[in-house]
DNA sequence: CTGTCTCTATACTGAACGGTACAGAAAGCT
DNA sequence: AGCTTTCTGTACCGTTCAGTATAGAGACAG
């Protein structure tokens, strides 16, 4: 669509806002409300701008939230990118627990995005929906594989089956997000991540 | 408030609907839609009655939300009563989880009440969310007390925390509650609940 | 300077929101 | 028959929703 644009032209009046910051602030009122529970209202208010400027800059208010969604994953959940790369599957479970709950109870709101979007939408942001499904779903399969290559290293035993493993992985995950939500403090969620630390499988 | 009413003297223009019935309809509609995702318009469309009516018959939006979430736990959540009395810790934790599972996947809308409305609700319903969190910490603490008296009677492990396990097994719930809105499959999520079974401490 | 381009700000649109006033309809009581 | 009581249906309240038309402000090119 556009051309690489090289160093913006730079015709007309130039925008008086930063659109990464602004992008930021939207985030963090999509974290807190949801998709559909986030107005424009708040969104302007948060971003510092007006309508007018958000539509231009962003499309509009869906597309904002996909923006939003890009930075917050590549922003907060990085640690799964991380969690993948350790030697042994208790390893990468126990990074992806502790660098969820560090995301779910750190700054900014509790609870994670993914889960809070998906689960707020109603029908008519069912596109929402499915894109924030897509990408679990996605996410699932990086781990199914990586449970995979643990049984043939031998890390995780034989009678294992790495796809149950990884959605009761996902359910610790979300169970966090659910219960960091409701407000539960920090240290009650580490006494879940070490009782499941204590049920994962050992080789 | 009200007396005993015994039976109600039946003065003035009977209503012509069946309480119970519209209540029914109600429940379900919270449950596709969350508490601030259903509008008046859903509510009374699916319970065939009219404003008013609904403000007579439950007094507003709020108290009619109530009443429907008694109305769910009594009718959809019995099998936690059930679960408390199944004699192992063991049987406790797989009649909970196969007994959410149909909760969340049989008829009626995908996933628990209780978590979409929760996840779902705005500050301006913090009230909603604070009755939630309430009766959740409850149902917390039967499993705890559950799981402390199975330890004295040796079914479970003399090293595992049971406040930690409680919230495992929440999470469990919650994570299926989650992927079951999501769309997943029963069998997938059966996977879930073996591969869950199979990491239980055993005694 | 004049144009042209793109931003900002005000003010608005129609629709939907939760909630209610009011008038009429249907029952029991006397 | 009235009279009272309670329900029903219509039509509305003020507010908020996502989105936009329009006018003006500010930067560049010529």
């Amino acid at each position: 669509m556009n051309k690489p644009e090289a160093i913006a032209p730079a015709r007309g009046r130039p925008r008086e806002f930063c659109v990464d910051h602004a992008l930021a602030q939207a985030l963090r009122v999509f974290w807190e409300k949801g998709y559909e529970g986030a107005s424009l209202t708040d969104l302007t208010e948060a971003m510092g701008i007006t309508r007018p400027s958000l539509y231009a800059a962003f499309g509009n208010k869906e597309s904002l939230f996909r923006k939003a969604l890009d930075l917050y994953e590549h922003e907060k959940m990085s640690y799964i990118a991380d969690a993948l790369d350790k030697p042994t599957a208790r390893e990468v479970a126990e990074t992806m627990l502790r660098g969820a709950l560090a995301n779910v109870t750190g700054e900014g709101p509790h609870g994670c995005l993914r889960v809070i979007a998906s689960v707020a939408c109603g029908e008519e942001a069912s596109s929402i929906r499915c894109e924030i499904m897509e990408r679990t779903k996605a996410g699932k399969e990086n781990l199914v594989a990586r449970f995979e290559r643990a049984k043939t290293e031998g890390d995780l035993p034989a009678h294992v089956d790495p796809e149950g493993l990884t959605r009761v992985l996902i359910a610790y995950l979300q169970g966090i997000s659910v219960q960091a939500n409701m407000g539960e403090p920090t240290e009650e969620l580490e006494k879940l991540i070490d009782t499941a630390l204590t049920l994962w499988p050992s080789a």
